[in-house]
DNA sequence: AGCACGCCGACT
DNA sequence: GTCGGCGTGCTC
């Protein structure tokens, strides 16, 4: 059956959802196969495809149909079951295809084409006239001018050197005339150079050079259940509720140990992986180098040598961030998704994704076990668990006998009430502060702000400076003295003056982890205070500094924003300040009292771990929200109950899934329009799991100059809704759904 | 996404 | 007339 071969279905690397038909030739017919990574002319271009499907009779028409330039590996590079996990992907969050395919390979690894200008000789004599007149010429002769001085440039170079929407014209103008000429080049093929990374953490460590794991009889009941789970050699989803301190890494070690017995391999899944080095050592020394770490922490050789070592089947254990969802392991045998609940897990760029939603379904095609590990649960895993989707399996108490630290609340309104209260440090933590210091121990404080000021407000007219493309007022930044916004990342020099009416005075109003670390520096001369938020620990390396003076106890109190909640284990750090812990409530999620909830239990569990019990000291305004006085007692069960009547009542059950649209472009108010548009025919469709259309609740409604709609649905996104969501936006753009200025965003809250 | 094409008002 | 702005449609 070789005609059965002529022709192959291509999916491209582009935000095209359709897949495209191209003639392979004959040399190409024996190698090529599902999987196979091509070179194909598309337009003007060359770019990288995945072959998905072969036809003998192709749905184009034949003489339209271009040829398979090149064949760009001797084997697939993906596997059958990464073209069903992508092709499933595809379909639930709405992007295109070879999007997610590429999402499974390393960085760099794809070839594009891209198209180089350079001047002919008649562009040249042509030019040289031009330099004469000095007037304002028009653009494509600007353009020509330009190339004189240069040889060769890349379009998109001089794109933006040359900034018009007339850019285009201009350039088949000078094109259509032979003034220019254009080439097209190829560029990224990413050699699988066998580069060793140096100061490989694992290298030296054997499997096994750590200590036998002892668990405790607790941990022994919930790890035999596991392995009767993994022994039936059938998908199943385990929540692992463990409060902090209980012990699930050890759990995951030795499932992890088992698999590999059964030579089988292994996927786990961390939230940020710069976020704990000390998960990734444990790994590193238990597993030795079968361990290959994943992450966008990774340079691109490095990146590129884990990928292979992966593929090859050298490392039997992936460690990594959400991407690792797609790593090429080969005959798995459990996916381990740790601090499942944690918001990192889901990519807000396109291909847009949810690492812990993909692990589920990759569990489910590969007939494993996945294991959803958490102190905190999501809502919707809970949820799951209770309805006995997941199995439910739990760890309720710390090992060695450590008791969870108690939790106090401390009012802030009677604080401020007291003469001489501020804001920021009330009496109570203050002195247990100076306490804890006296006896030699650590002290952590959550302030969950970045910056000195969240914003500025000049005393005369009440003007505040604003994010250019969202509606959000800009923080405050002291060194360097600038404003930023914390949705987009916009940046400018702060101004001395109002800028609207040159008044002097501009009010800082709301303090922030800069302005709290100075404070305590005042308060505290004496003492080694260290800040850590996003903006002391940009560079590389710093993170792990901090963390290392912090376990040296060459740093007493260590500030922060919730970064420093993340799973560290420190024996000396007896008390835990939380400062202005409503924050977080008042942000336009409706998720917030269960990210405050989380955040609040997480960074309460970093307090007394050794063997001195710890303190949680808690400031609010609002000591009665449950979110805060369920943390304090560290009582899941009740904190999801109150949850799930709140959200009833807001109604947003748990189950709710939700729809962002995602409207940009140029000129983004008509597009707004046609997002109305959108939302009205949507409504008329009077799908019945339909509640609620409309615009996302500022500032989730324009963020980075994009407008955004959200659609609300009872229950998950059922194939019904998408059909239909699909058939309105065909209707809108007349064709199929181009992601270019209206982006779809599929955050559904429950699987399976 | 990247690019071509065609329409339209504005202005040499 | 042509320039530049903008919307629309196509790429196997």
């Amino acid at each position: 059956m070789k005609g059965g071969r002529r022709f192959v279905e291509v999916a491209l690397s582009l935000p095209l959802s359709p897949t495209y038909t191209y003639e392979l030739p004959q040399k190409f017919r024996d190698e090529v196969a599902c999987g196979s990574r091509v070179l194909v002319p598309f337009g003007r271009k060359l770019t990288t495809g995945y072959v998905v499907d072969f036809t003998s009779q192709p749905q184009f028409p034949l003489e339209k149909i271009k040829k398979v330039s090149e064949l760009l590996d001797e084997e697939p590079l993906i596997a059958e079951f990464m073209l069903r996990l992508t092709k499933w992907a595809a379909d639930y969050y709405l992007t295109s295809w070879g999007e997610f395919i590429k999402a499974c390979l390393p960085a760099g690894i794809n070839i594009e084409s891209h198209t180089v200008v350079s001047i002919s000789d008649a562009g040249l004599r042509w030019a040289e006239k031009l330099a004469s007149s000095e007037e304002k010429l028009p653009h494509r002769f600007r353009v020509l001018k330009h190339l004189q001085s240069e040889p060769a440039l890349p379009v998109k170079r001089l794109k933006r050197l040359f900034p018009s929407s007339s850019f285009y014209s201009s350039l088949s103008w000078l094109h259509k005339e032979g003034f220019i000429t254009l080439r097209e080049k190829l560029s990224g093929r990413a050699s699988p150079a066998r580069r060793r990374a140096e100061k490989e953490p694992f290298e030296e460590a054997l499997p096994g050079s750590e200590k036998p794991i002892e668990l405790t009889p607790l941990q022994q009941e919930v790890y035999s259940r596991i392995v009767q789970e993994m022994d039936k050699g059938s998908f199943s989803t385990i929540l692992l509720h463990g409060v902090t301190g209980s012990g699930k890494t050890e759990i995951y070690i030795m499932a992890v140990k088992k698999v590999l017995a059964e030579g089988k391999s292994a996927l786990i899944l961390v939230p940020e992986i710069g976020l704990t080095p000390q998960l990734s050592r444990r790994f590193g020394s238990c597993l030795g180098n079968t361990v290959a770490v994943l992450h966008s922490g990774l340079g691109r050789g490095e990146r590129l040598d884990e990928w292979w070592r992966v593929k090859r089947g050298e490392a039997k254990v992936v460690m990594g961030t959400r991407s690792a969802v797609f790593a090429p392991l080969q005959n798995i045998g459990i996916i381990i998704v740790d601090e499942e609940h944690d918001a990192s897990y889901k990519q807000e760029e396109s291909p847009r994704y949810n690492g812990r939603d993909v692990a589920i379904v990759r569990a489910k095609m590969q007939e494993v076990v996945v294991l959803l590990g958490s102190a905190t649960p999501s809502l919707e895993s809970y949820y799951k668990a209770q309805q006995g989707k997941y199995l439910y399996l739990s760890l309720p108490t710390r090992v060695s006998n450590r008791q969870l630290a108690e939790a106090e609340i401390v009012d802030m309104k009677e604080e401020l009430k007291r003469e001489g209260g501020t804001f920021l440090l009330s009496e109570k933590l203050l002195n247990a502060i100076k306490e804890r210091l006296a006896r030699k121990e650590q002290v952590m404080l959550l302030i969950n702000r970045r910056g000195y000021a969240s914003f500025l407000l000049c005393r005369s007219c009440a003007y505040t400076p604003l994010c250019p493309h969202c509606s959000l007022a800009l923080t405050f930044h002291q060194r360097p003295k600038r404003l930023m916004c914390h949705y987009c990342g916009y940046s400018r020099l702060s101004p001395v003056q109002c800028p609207q009416c040159q008044g002097e005075y501009l009010h800082m109003v709301g303090e922030g982890s800069e302005k709290f670390e100075e404070v305590l520096k005042v308060m505290l001369p004496e003492e080694a205070i260290c800040r850590m938020d996003r903006d002391t620990t940009r560079r590389k390396g710093s993170y792990e500094k901090i963390l290392t003076a912090l376990a040296e106890e060459s740093i007493r109190i260590l500030v922060g924003t919730q970064m420093i909640a993340k799973g560290h284990d420190y024996p000396k750090v007896t008390l835990v300040g939380v400062v202005a812990s409503d924050t977080a409530l008042c942000l336009p999620d409706f998720r917030s009292s269960e990210r405050n909830f989380q955040l609040l239990t997480q960074v309460a569990g970093r307090a007394g771990r050794g063997d001195i019990p710890g303190k949680v000291i808690i400031q609010t305004y609002y000591p009665d929200h449950y979110s805060i006085s369920f943390a304090c007692q560290q009582d899941y069960d009740s904190f999801y109950k109150q949850e799930l009547k709140f959200r009833k009542w807001m109604k947003y059950p748990p189950f709710t899934s939700i729809i962002n649209l995602v409207v940009k472009g140029r000129d983004r108010e008509r597009v707004k329009k046609k997002a109305e548009l959108l939302a009205q025919q949507l409504r008329e469709h009077r799908d019945s799991s339909l509640i609620i259309m409309g615009p996302a609740p500022a500032p989730l409604a324009r963020i980075k100059g994009e407008y955004r709609y959200q659609l609300i649905l009872k229950g998950r996104v059922r194939t019904r809704m998408k059909r239909c969501l699909q058939q309105s936006l065909e209707a809108l753009s007349s064709k199929r759904i181009s992601t270019k200025n209206l982006q779809i965003d599929v955050d559904p809250m429950s699987m399976m």
